[in-house]
RNA sequence: GGCCCCGUAGCUCAGGGGAUAGAGCAGCAGCCUUCUAAGCUGUUGGUCGCAGGUUCGAAUCCUGCCGGGGUCACCA
């Protein structure tokens, strides 16, 4: 039930009814019709552009056309009053018992309100995370991570199948550094004074159990060994250490995963690469050539070469990419090819990276693969996470994983719960840079929105507690809160609050088409924010309390909204992943 | 130098073709005998970085500058 949904279609009716009365030659192009919840609250319930964007189709004055479509809209049984504005908008105010209508809708729908089918079940992959196993995640990552669960959640609430993925890059120079580190605990722990963690290795102590483990495991077998035996038996040991803690990580914020596809796996058994770019050979987008160097800040060991390259500026991206490397192993990039092939031949026809923005110049290339491989039947989309700047009482925090000295998202989530750390990374766009306090987080935690939030809610369901005792004997059930008298709702800021609920499909549509999760977030805020405001008017004007002794049909019609507004915030808070609390405490 | 992101109130940020540009924090002035004041009300504060262009209409789209951040064959 999406109030602007069903409006649109009404106007559209009337625009091509009107045209085929008039006689417009041409087709319309009805999908610029706009209707949205006005900005000016005096503007009525509905905000109409069809008049000034058709004007020219019409050979017409946006005013005089607005005039006759009015004049259409009027002849709707919920329409109340029609107002042409400005340089051509249509105001519409609509019945308050449309209103309610809605929030029997609510009431009826439940968790379900604002569910929508967008996605028609389209197969949707969602790649977030993905951080290297080599250490515990940090909070740049964390913000990653947040945001793909939320959008998952966002995804499959519309209609989408949802999958959500973590792409492990086990392959690489950078696995055997992790590698080499372990092996530094592994003599640790069978006695060895190591010292100081010579420079190159990571030097967190996070790999000291992993050292440990492998001593318990192989005792001193892999001290003699050269490093090209212990080095895959280390590493795999590792690997799977660092990815059981990244898993916890992600558990103390309640995100898992569906797919973890290992970067190793490309090559093991069939090489996938390989065929990947067979594939692309075939359909001409591989050569052999030479790069220009490239501009800009010269390279000092720049090898001009001839190298395999993937045509990716005939998809938009300014050079053509090297696959292989000089010692002939394959580029990364050419392993994330094969990687998304795969993802394409699972039958997902939308695909969504989250990345973080080191990432940016990436884009373009990968995009390019994505296009020449689904053959432009597959999307990517991909969501750019700025980095956080972590700040205690407002100075920068330093973070450097070469020096072991950074803190961890386990940390900041240990120290200030799941709730304001996601919340936090929700309530900013995600390309716009993060800063995250952690003093304004932990020590004032009343300024943070996600209390603001959280206590709506609280309150929402305090005052259904406070009238169930209040009236012992009322019955608070949906159906009796859907029979109510809602027409008893005659106040202008619940009237507000209802047609604010009224929004939600709308918002929640809109949050997914653009990938753009905080719109949730802010959405809820000015929820939260109506609802106080409505609250504590009681304070002044006794007759608005929700507990009116000696009126019960009028409690049941006030329950009946506390509860609507306690479902569609509790619907956001959901797909946000942060918890709807029936108290604060 | 090329490319990507960002420049909106003192600070942190929404708004991404629509009407008189918003919120939180900070500042100032108020509201607890109450269904939880973890709340609310009022108020101060803006050449939407600059300059052109596109059109009925631009904070929003395009171009060029200026500032901040990121990134720049073969790392991952």
């Amino acid at each position: 039930m999406n109030p602007f949904a069903l409006f649109a279609d009404h106007v559209r009716a009337a625009v091509t009814a009107l045209a085929a009365e008039i006689g417009v030659s041409g087709t319309l192009d009805l999908s610029r019709i706009a209707v949205e919840p006005p900005r000016e609250e005096g503007h009525g319930d509905l905000a109409i552009n069809a008049a000034m964007v058709l004007a020219k189709d019409f050979k017409a004055k946006p005013r005089d056309l607005a005039e006759k479509i009015a004049k259409k809209l009027a002849e709707i049984p919920d329409v109340k009053k029609v107002e042409v504005a400005g340089p051509g908008f249509i105001n519409v105010t609509l019945d308050p018992a449309f209103w309610l209508g809605v929030l029997r809708a609510v009431i009826d729908a439940g968790s379900e309100f604002g569910r929508a089918d967008l996605g028609k079940g389209e197969e949707v992959n969602v790649e977030f995370v993905s951080a290297n196993p080599t250490g515990p995640m940090h909070v740049g990552h964390g913000r990653g991570a947040v945001f793909g669960d939320a959008l998952a959640n966002l995804l499959a609430l519309t209609g989408f199948q949802v999958t959500r993925e973590y792409y492990v890059n086990d392959a690489g120079a950078q696995v055997d550094v992790l590698a080499r580190s372990a092996y530094l605990r592994y003599r640790e722990a069978l006695g060895e004074k190591i010292g100081a963690v010579p420079e190159g290795l990571y030097p967190g102590d996070y790999l000291v159990p992993v050292g440990k483990t492998v001593a318990q495991h192989h005792g001193k077998k892999l001290l003699d060994r050269p490093e090209a035996e212990w080095l895959p038996i280390v590493r795999d040991a590792a690997i799977d250490a660092m990815m059981e803690m990244i898993c916890d990580d992600l558990a103390s914020l309640s995100i898992r995963h569906d797919v973890f596809f290992f970067e190793r796996s490309l090559s093991s058994g069939k090489d996938r690469v390989a065929e990947t770019i067979e594939t692309l050979r075939r359909l001409g987008h591989i050569y052999e050539g030479r790069l220009p160097p490239p501009k800009g800040a010269p390279i000092e060991d720049w090898e001009d070469r001839e190298q395999t390259l993937f045509r990716a500026s005939a998809f938009g991206d300014d050079v053509d990419r090297p696959l292989m490397k000089s010692d002939g192993s394959y580029t990364y990039f050419a392993a994330d090819m094969a990687y998304h092939r795969d993802k394409i031949e699972r039958g997902f026809t939308t695909l969504i990276d989250v990345w973080g923005a080191d990432h940016s110049g990436y884009v373009t290339r990968m995009q390019a693969a994505v296009a020449a491989l689904g053959g432009g039947k597959v999307t990517l989309d991909v969501k750019l996470c700025q980095l956080v700047r972590l700040l205690r009482a407002g100075e920068p925090v330093r973070m450097s994983k070469r020096a072991g000295e950074f803190v961890t998202l386990r940390e900041v989530v240990d120290e200030v719960g799941p709730d304001p750390v996601r919340f936090m990374m929700l309530f900013r766009k995600n390309d716009a840079q993060l800063d995250f306090d952690l003093a304004k987080v932990i020590e004032q935690s009343r300024e943070n929105p996600v209390f603001y939030v959280q206590y709506a809610h609280a309150r929402a369901k305090s005052a259904l507690r406070n009238i169930a005792e209040a009236f012992p004997g009322l019955d608070l059930g949906p159906s009796n809160l859907s029979a109510a008298s809602l027409e008893q709702l005659t106040d202008e800021g619940e009237l507000r609050l209802v047609k604010r609920l009224g929004q939600w499909p709308r918002l929640v549509e809109a949050a997914a088409i653009a990938h753009e999760p905080h719109r949730v977030a802010f959405f809820l805020h000015d929820l939260a924010s109506e609802f106080h405001a409505h609250w504590t008017r009681g304070n002044d004007l006794p007759h608005l309390r929700f507990i009116i002794r000696d009126d019960p049909a009028l409690v049941v019609a006030r329950a009946a909204l506390v509860s609507g507004l306690a479902t569609v915030l509790a619907s956001g808070l959901a797909i946000l992943g942060v918890r709807a609390p029936e108290e604060m405490r």
